[in-house]
Formats: C-alpha cells, structure tokens, sequence
DNA sequence: ATGAAAGCGCTAACAG
DNA sequence: CTGTTAGCGCTTTCAT
C-alpha cells in the first residue's frame, strides 16, 4: 500500500489483481466451491485480508444467496417477541446467514409492508409472527421466498407454521380460575381485526367462550376490546372497574394486556385475579408475580429459523409444529379473595 | 405453460416492454425524475399496477440508493432500546425509507459484526446503539456510509451523536437517594468491559464516584458488577445480600438491572431503595413503582433519523445533541426504611 | 485447475 | 420529452 488506504471498497476484481489471479478464482475461494489448489486459496486468502475485502450482498444478490434472514415482529414492546428474535439469532450462530427484523408496528395494512420490504431486499428466507395478511398476500410471498409463519394456526403447503398449542394453553388458564372458584371471568382481548381465528388470540378467545360454555356460564362471558399494549389495556380495564364489573377474574390474551388489567386492578384497590399468556421475564417478577400461559419463545424462534434454513437446502413437503405449553401459576391468581 | 401468472418476479424491461416505453422511462417515472410526460407517467404507472411490479433493492443498491436504514440494537431484552427503534420507525414514516434492525446479543465483537452486516447489505445510513466498536473501526464504517451514534459520548467529525445526559442523569439519581438520608449507597453496573467512558454506564458510573466523594463517602463507594439482564443483576444483588452488604440504596445503571436488584431484595426481605435509569414503561407499574431517571427514547430515536436524512441529503457538519433527562419519583424509594 | 465472459435489474449520462 | 447504452460487483457456465 503506497500512502492512505483506499477509500472505496475493495471489490473481487482488487483481490484478483492483488493475488495475481482472476475474479472466478476468487469467487470460488469465497464459496468454497469445488476447484481450487491448495496455492492459491492462500494467495487469495491473503490478498482478502490485505485488502479488507467483504463481498458486497446486493451483487450477489443479483446472481443468488443474500445470507440473510428476515423476520416481521409486530410489536418490538411485547418481550415475547424478543424471546422469539433471540432464538432465531442464536440458531444462525455459525452459519454464514444474518438475522434481519423488519418492525411492523400496528396497523392492519404494516405487516404486509413490511414483508415486502423484507421480499424487495431478497432475504434468503422470511419468518412472518402473527402476520396481518390475507392468505393471497402471503400464498403470492411465499412463491418467491421460503416462509415460516409463526404463531397463526392456518396452514398451508406454501410455507411452514410454528405456532404454540394455543387451544391448550387457553383451557389451561380457564381451568386454573375455575379451580380457585372463579365464575365471573372477563376475557381481555384485541379488537376484532386483531382477535379472530387463525391468529392466536382467535383461538384463545374461542376456548374462552368454550370454557364458559362447558362450565354452563356462557351468558356470563364477558369479552373486553383494546388496542395492544400495556396502557389501553389499562385503560379499557379501568373503565370497565369503574362502571361496576362483576368480573372476579380476567384472562388476558396476552401478558402485556394482563399487566394492563393488574395495574387498573391495582390503583382501584379492587382484587382481580389476572391470569395472562406467553409468560414473558417480567411476569415472575415478585412485584408482579403474574400466572401466566409460558411459551418456550426462544426454542420456537430457533425451529423457525432450522425450517427455513431446510427449505433452502432443499425441502419441499410443508411442515407444522405445535409446541408445548405449561401454566406458571404465581400470586396474581393467589391474591386475598383471588 | 401459457395460462398462469408468470412465476418470476416483474422487471422493469416488463413494465416497460408492457407499456410500451423504453426502461429509462419507467425508471423515470419510479424516482419522479424530471422529463416525463403526463401521458407516458400514466401508462407505466398502469403497467406497474397491472403487473404488480416492486423494484429490486439489491439491483438499485449497484447504482445508488437502497433507501434502507440499519439500526444496531445491543439488547432486544431491554425495552428502551425498543422505543428508540419506535422513535426511528415513525420518523420515517411516509419516507421511502425502511428500517431494519440488526440484533447485536451479547458479546464484545457482536456490535461490529452487526454493524458490518449492515454496512454490507448497503444500509443508506446507520444508527449505532451504544456499539461496542472502537474508534478506528466506527471512523471505517462511517468512511463508508453515513453514521449516528446513539448513546455513546465520544464525538467525531465523521458521525453525529445522539445521547442522553448520563451525567446529569447520574447526579440527579444520587442527588435523590442522599436527599432521602442514604448514606450507604451501591452503584449495580456491568462488568469494566462495558460501563466506560465514553459509554453511557461509564459515564453514570464516573459520577456515582464523584457524587460519593463529594458527600465525603469515597470510601464507601460499593460497585457492583453483573452480566447484562435482570436475572443476572437479581443474581449479584442476592448474593450481595447474603453476604450481609451495609447498603441500603442500590443505583442501578439502567432498569432491567434496577428490576434484578427489587426481585432480589423482594426476595430476601430487605428494604433496599433503587434508582433505576431509562423509564421503561414497566417502571411506572404500581407493582414495581421504580423510581428511574427518564430519556426521551422515541424522541431520540426520531432524531437520529432525523439526522441521518439530513446527511444522505447532504449535511457535512457533524452534530451532536444531548437530550434531558427528568428523575421519575416513585415508590421504590420511599418504601419503609427506603 | 484456472480463466473468459455473459448476464442479474437497475440508474444515469448522453444522444436524439 | 424519450430512448440507447454503459456499467455496478458478483456468480456461473463453459472453454482451455
């Protein structure tokens, strides 16, 4: 090097000339492939470090592989899905694929935009947490990329599904309240464009009013609306508190919004057994102690990622896994007149 | 097969060759370039449609912009990280640009990898949270794309800066708890590989030692170092406890530990009070009630946007800007003995 | 075992 | 106002 470093990026063609060889030869060392003397894998291997070079992904993007991974999370506030992005990271460990969030945020029409912005820069793959998109939208995604489709329960032969027994869980919760001899039992769940089956909170609401059915308290179902997070549900609970619920219990849809009903409970002074679901870190926290639904989010998000990287080795059969759940029971259920 | 919907994606030579104008044209009419015809813009707008045409990032990334902006985050488990991306979402909403998130985990060469992954998916812009890179390795990248550092307190001439005031965040911290008679404070941070200057827990640290020294408690300085997280934090301050430590406050270098530090005390029994720093929005549940120092996380996060727009537009001068910081009074330090 | 050369889809001169 | 054309950096046959 004569003088200051170069200030473009090095590309094949520098490393070429560097190791006296053609851009083929490099290309080749890059990848492993098949071809190449002992020799001049050194020479070229050393030119790359000399050089500093690191291949460009948008030009190999115009030939193949990005390495790179995409996944869609609908809310980065929810720790759930965190659990789920830090599985997913860790399954990529050592292999030469990169993990990509595409935050959606609320609004119906985000998850989608989001996928495409994720299908227009040409992830190798794409996991899609609880989309907001009709089935045409993700039959057209899944024809151009690998998807994994976390979380919903319809299925498809386009794309694999991980999801949580989301049936399951939700009779688990009921069947704790109706043990500790709750009857009055509020159901806290997403509006309808969020809360209908095939998404989770579809099928947790529909083994909700299962439940109530089978224990002969179905006129008694009560079923309250909020946006997602923490603060509406709070809101949506204060409301309900200060017009006299008779509810004893709530089953919220999620651990965020079960958070939500416990501090409305909390600043009422009024005792509410608060059960929630997906048992994010902070529902064991002493303070809060929430009974909870537990999902094994990083396990999930890591068979996410093996699925995806199995259909671009090559596999074609569609796959569906259902994880376990299991009831953490803690003190919000256990409460004084709990 | 001559009847279904071609399987490959649209180009532009197809919108073109569908509307019957050359490529250019239509390359035109996609970036609202200057010279194009009211007739011609119509016809390619149709053509677009028809053929649900969606331009190539990575063909774009060979000749210029990919209107994609990378974001760092250190720790996805930490929820304030999780308001900044927010900030850095809505900031560029009705921009053509999209955000992706690059998950660092942990690991001191996590944060340059992540980085670099960015940098070689050819992001327009990066936004680098508290990354763990040194300065000829940031002065690098940010040769190469333009950067916004978010947290760190070191300035360059080649990257702007967003941060907090850790120092005055700090001392209104201490300023609180020796307000409320403690005398016996502990400082909970993380271990000397990530809390100094110019990060911001070395700099929260620096004037936990100076508030001590300036109350004449030099020698009582207790630092206490954890691994990033609330179990690990719950951890050391358990054994802390069991070891019979004489502190009776615990600052906290940001909230998920300060949430370690209550679990544990909750645990044990012992009143300890805790600042927390951040305010994440857990803080403020009456469950918890930490008392923490308040940032402005999506405001920040917008601004670095904001900052990073104005660069690719063609801003040269750095910028550097401190954002305020409000202590949140709560009741974890006005618990009994608190 | 190695290299020459043809594109991948797009943008940006430049010419007409 | 519209079209032609030369690449961007890389992978991948296909010769040698």
């Amino acid at each position: 090097m004569t003088g200051a470093p170069p200030p473009r990026h090095a590309t094949i063609e520098d490393v070429a000339r560097a190791a006296g060889v053609s851009r083929a030869a490099v290309s080749k060392v890059l990848r492993n492939a098949y071809g190449v003397s002992d020799g001049m894998r050194e020479r070229v291997t050393a030119a790359m470090a000399e050089l500093n070079y690191r291949p460009r992904i948008a030009a190999r993007a115009m030939r193949g592989r990005t390495y790179t991974l995409g996944i869609e999370l609908p809310d980065l506030a929810n720790h759930f899905f965190a659990r789920i992005a830090r599985g997913a990271t860790s399954a990529l460990e050592g292999t030469p694929y990169q993990l990509i969030i595409a935050p959606a945020e609320a609004g119906s029409r985000e998850g989608l935009r989001a996928l495409e912005a994720l299908v227009d820069r040409q992830v190798d793959g794409v996991i899609a947490v609880s989309p907001r998109v009709d089935e045409a939208g993700l039959e057209r995604i899944s024809g151009s990329v690998p998807v994994v489709m976390f979380g919903r329960h319809d299925t498809s032969d386009r794309y694999d599904v991980v999801a949580g027994d989301d049936a399951a869980g939700a009779r688990a919760a009921m069947q704790h309240l109706f043990d500790l001899g709750h009857r009055r039992i509020a159901h806290l769940t997403l509006h309808e464009s969020g809360a209908f089956e095939p998404f989770p909170h579809g099928v947790r609401l529909r083994e909700y009013e299962a439940a109530m059915d089978a224990a002969g308290l179905g006129e008694r179902a009560m079923v309250w609306r909020t946006d997602e997070g923490e603060g509406p549900s709070a809101e949506v609970v204060r409301r309900m508190l200060a017009d006299g619920t008779t509810a004893t219990a709530v089953f919220a849809a999620h651990d965020e919004l079960a958070f939500g009903a416990m501090r409305a409970a909390s600043e009422a002074g009024v005792p509410l057994a608060v059960v929630g679901y997906d048992d994010v870190p902070m529902a064991s926290h002493p303070g809060l102690g929430l009974t909870t639904v537990h999902q094994p989010g990083e396990a999930m998000g890591a068979r996410a990622v093996e699925m995806l990287l199995e259909r671009i080795a090559g596999r074609t059969e569609p796959m569906h896994e259902i994880f376990e759940i299991e009831l953490k029971v803690r003190t919000s259920t256990r409460a004084p007149s709990g």
